[in-house]
RNA sequence: GCCCGGAUAGCUCAGUUGGUAGAGCAGGGGAUUGAAAAUCCCCGUGUCGGUGGUUCGAUUCCGCCUCCGGGCA
């Protein structure tokens, strides 16, 4: 076997990103029997402990023969984030890559995916406190108050977060409130220069992609020649059908004893990120007695094929993409090929 | 066999006092900086069951037919 790193070149990172049920995991554990590889899961619900039939967890067996990092990090009361994801794959990248392996990181979650790719900005993280005493605000004034509120601190910031998406309208003003500073202001200076930004008048799509552009500009990138496969069904039909059989088979597997058993802990409850994950959020509806088993079973298949829409929505974007069809019989070997096309290892 | 309801978007239904129609869900497209499997934005042409009639004009009114409920035999 030939040397993974060459001397002053990056060391070589595998990234294998895909809709859920498109068959990462199947690809994920085959190349690990072909390359020395270590996988790191890019998904934010398995890093939730107690969250297995849900969440397509690998079996034990499998893990037994490919184990994953970062699965089962986090107890279902905990919230983790694109930043904290950040910090430990670069960790788990950097201890893989000094052990001579390359890392693979295998997942869904394509904001993390791009949160390690293009880093993130020195922000503050969330605070509870602050984000309980803004919805208080929304109680008593309405959020109109709130958006009217981040017209007036950050006019620019205003302009790109719609008035009904309250998640991004309190995490502009929590920014406001701790650091005294627009969320906007990452980017002020280059928007002087951005006539694309002076001009936008209604918070088009083209002002969200300045946005993005600008910020990348910004930041360093990955210390890694990366590969990126992406992977998914040719025919979007094929992947609903996998994603019906596969929540079928998931109740099949007793997912609605592994809710149960998560409802009777008594600290979590419905609003909870780990619980609003898809699937979990319809069974816990469903056993909570709001509606009935069909109509749970119905959510939940639907809300998956929408995430795996959502999800190649951020892929059908995305640059630098070698695609594979989850249909190709010989899917490991064209991975390998592009693998060693793409970097200097030679298998 | 007779009587009463239905038949409108993939599904559940609303509606048009006659001028060829619209909600929810599903589906599609998009956004995405510490909750991201989250959150949010945009997108509705469909022989209005079939066929005759009345009418300038019928999805709407009338007749007949088909199918699906329910009731009476």
């Amino acid at each position: 076997m030939t040397a993974i790193t060459v001397e002053g070149a990056k060391p070589p990172a595998i990234f294998l990103m895909g809709p859920t049920a498109s068959g990462k995991t199947d690809l994920a554990i085959e190349l690990c029997r072909r390359l020395p590889c270590d996988i790191i899961s890019v998904d934010s619900a398995m890093i939730y402990r107690g969250m297995d039939i849900g969440t397509a967890k690998p079996s034990p067996a499998e893990l037994a023969r490919a184990p994953h990092r970062l699965i089962d990090i986090c107890d279902p009361v905990e919230t983790y984030s694109a930043a904290d994801f950040r910090r430990d794959a670069l960790s788990e990248m950097a201890d893989i890559t000094s052990a001579g392996r390359i890392p693979l990181l295998v997942g869904g979650t394509m904001m993390y995916f791009k949160a390690l790719l293009h880093g993130l900005s020195d922000l503050p993280s969330a605070d509870p406190g602050i984000r309980r005493t803004l919805e208080q605000e929304a109680l008593e004034n309405g959020w109109g108050s709130l958006h009217a509120e981040l017209e007036n601190r950050d006019p620019v910031a205003a302009r790109l977060i719609h008035q009904n998406n309250r998640q991004r309208l309190i995490r502009a003003l929590e920014v406001i409130r701790l650091t005294g500073r627009p969320i906007s202001s990452l980017w002020e200076d280059k928007s002087r220069n951005n006539p694309a930004i002076e001009d936008a008048g209604s918070g088009s799509v083209e002002d969200y992609t300045y946005f993005t552009q600008w910020q990348a500009d910004e930041r360093p990138s990955l210390p890694y020649t990366v590969v990126q496969l992406a992977m998914a069904p040719a025919d979007r039909r094929v992947l609903h059908e996998r994603i019906n059989l596969r929540f079928q088979a998931m109740l099949n597997a007793g997912f609605l004893d592994e809710v149960r058993a998560l409802m009777a802990r008594g600290d979590l409850h419905s609003g909870l990120p780990s619980m609003r994950c898809v699937g979990y959020r319809q069974a816990w509806t469903h056993l909570a007695g709001d509606c009935d088993y069909n109509t749970m079973m119905e959510k939940g298949a639907a809300a998956t094929r929408q995430l795996a829409k959502r999800q190649l929505t951020w892929l059908r974007k995305w640059s630098g993409l070698d695609w594979l069809d989850s249909g190709d019989k010989l899917m490991s070997d064209t991975a390998l090929k592009i693998i060693e096309f793409r970097t200097t290892f030679k298998p």
